[in-house]
RNA sequence: GCCGUUGUAGCUCAGUUGGCUAGAGCGUCUGACUGUGGAUCAGAAGGUCUCGGGUUCGAGCCCCGACAACGGCACCA
């Protein structure tokens, strides 16, 4: 291979190249979204996929750091980024941090802010099946708006969009990080957590940990508990133990008592959302700070239920935990219903402090993200979308080469009707006429149509319903018979071509 | 990051205790067929057997190492 020039066209894993039939259907998805998050009077923003390094970390917590992206800076050389780290780059790991980069950046943007975007952002984590090194997320947020309308607001607006997607029963969920700081109390857990490893642990397991955890680490591991049970999650919360791998889970040295307070906060649920607002108000009937908390919920409750969405779709899920540590209100996640599977297809949060970061000054903020690619595969999955290679319409074949022109004229004739038209530009000729079709054929374009000289003579034009033949190719059948079938062909006047063309498509609803 | 499995044609795989020029199916292309998608038939192209080292008269096969892919766990803003 040395002495040839190729190059292995490869990729680095995790990334993948998204052919034409993915990208129009994901094309189609977020004209879709995008048509329901301008109907609420949002607007597009753009950033760069690259921004500072010390911009993107530190929001996040010590989870952002090591999957980020690194990139050089061409202005500066490899040592003066070594030496000062604010000079360095990476690929941003969401949108959420640009867009506060951006709010303080811009002062004089109008507030509320309410801004959709939607972007590759790139992790650097270990690929898992569905889960990409660079991904496509649609996030909406409002940024500068106390109130809980705001959340009221993108829980609605997510609604809409996975309505408007089709995608069939979904659910979202909601709760609140406050809520999960008033069971922190409730159980009395104190700041900070000294970690506790379980027996057997030796000091290669301990290298990169620091030995204690802030208190709110505790709903990183409540976040696990619809994946691995309320077990292992109290072992984690307690001793620890050994994974199935050989590996040590510190515990966060959580009492029994404690945990059996935690275990009470997660029995509270129910199909009713004004249900489970009751039953946590009489389990925090002894927290002063408890009412104010839950009464913005039931707020929140009570507006989604005025607009119409129903328990079916919009539930109040205490156990919502979210383990982005940066949320401080309320919290949200979709799911859907045939495909669980897919796990979160939107998910968001009030984040009031990452502003500060950038301004020194707090401003409100709330929102969320629909990850455009797992609902992409979920679609597909539930074939609730069609994948589709081609943009064309019609296919102009292209038998005689002496008629090239009229095929031109007749393509052109056709796009200034709004029909999507290409003219077969491979090699034209009678005897090509099997590629011609069969190009057709595997593009999905759903109508040929057909001019040789007979029908030139005849002042005529063939117009090919594709889709008819393509049924009968199943079954099998001599020759003689197949080339006779011509199936679902019309032959129409040269004049009456577009007209032919556009009742074909209305009757494929194309 | 940890554990495990696997690397042979574009894809799925076969390949005898280590033995001649490495095979099949599917796919691709060409023709049968200057006017129709399927099927059929004939033919063709496509391989440094992941890479590097070792053992051997001889390695796709055995040994060591690297890399990669896949699966599980951890992580997942």
């Amino acid at each position: 291979m040395a002495d040839s020039a190729v190059v292995e066209p490869r990729l680095l894993r995790g990334l993948r190249d998204l052919l034409p039939d993915q990208m129009r259907a994901r094309q189609q998805m977020i004209d879709t979204i995008r048509g329901v998050y301008e109907s609420y009077g949002f607007v597009p923003l753009g950033t760069p996929s690259l921004e500072y390094l010390d911009v993107l970390t530190g929001s996040a917590g010590q989870e952002a750091n090591q999957s980020l992206f690194r990139v050089r800076n061409p202005d500066r050389t490899e040592r003066e980024q070594t030496e000062d780290p604010t000079e360095r780059l990476g690929l941003r790991f969401d949108l959420t941090v640009p867009l506060a980069r951006v709010i303080a950046q811009y002062p004089n943007l109008p507030r509320p802010f309410r801004r959709y975007q939607v972007a590759s952002v790139f992790r650097a984590d270990k690929p898992d099946p569905g889960r990409y090194r660079e991904f496509t997320q649609f996030d909406i947020d409002s940024v500068g708006v106390e109130s809980d309308l705001a959340d009221t607001e993108i829980i609605a607006v997510a609604c809409d969009a996975l309505s408007a997607l089709n995608v069939g029963p979904y659910q979202v969920r909601f709760s609140s990080r406050r809520v999960l700081n008033l069971l922190l109390e409730f159980a009395e857990v104190r700041e900070p957590i000294t970690l506790r490893w379980p027996k057997g642990t030796t000091a290669r397991h301990m290298a990169d940990e620091s030995g204690t955890r802030a208190a709110r680490d505790v709903f990183r591991v409540l976040d696990k508990l619809d994946k691995v049970g309320f077990e292992r999650v109290k072992l984690e919360l307690t001793a620890g133990y050994q994974d199935e791998s050989g590996d040590m889970i510190p515990g966060l040295g959580l009492e029994d008592s404690q945990v059996e307070r935690i275990r009470a906060f997660l029995a509270v649920e129910g199909e009713r959302r004004d249900d489970v607002l009751r039953q946590l108000r009489e389990l925090f009937s002894g927290l002063p700070d408890a009412t104010a908390e839950i009464d913005g919920l039931a707020r929140i409750s009570d507006r989604l239920g005025g607009l119409g969405y129903a328990e079916d779709r919009v539930r109040l899920d205490l156990s919502i935990a979210r383990g982005l540590a940066y949320y401080t209100g309320p919290v949200f996640e979709a799911r859907l219903m045939e495909a669980p599977q897919y796990g979160s297809v939107f998910g968001g949060g009030r984040y009031d402090d990452l502003v500060t970061r950038f301004l020194g000054q707090r401003i409100p903020a709330t929102g969320g993200s629909m990850g455009v690619d797992r609902l992409l595969a979920a679609l597909v999955e539930k074939e609730r979308i069609r994948l589709v290679p081609s943009t064309a319409q019609v296919l102009v074949t292209t038998l005689d080469p002496g008629l090239t022109d009229e095929y031109l004229a007749i393509a052109g004739e056709l796009r200034r009707a709004g029909i999507r038209t290409e003219p077969f530009l491979g090699k034209p000729g009678y005897g090509q006429s099997k590629k011609q079709f069969r190009y057709a054929d595997q593009c999905r374009v759903p109508i040929s149509v057909v001019l040789g000289g007979d029908e030139k003579q005849a002042g005529v034009v063939i117009v090919k319903q594709m889709d008819v033949g393509r049924q009968l190719t199943q079954q099998a059948g001599d020759r003689a018979a197949w080339l006779e079938m011509r199936p679902g062909e019309i032959r129409v006047p040269r004049a009456d071509l577009v007209a032919a063309v556009r009742e074909r498509l209305r009757l494929l609803g194309e």
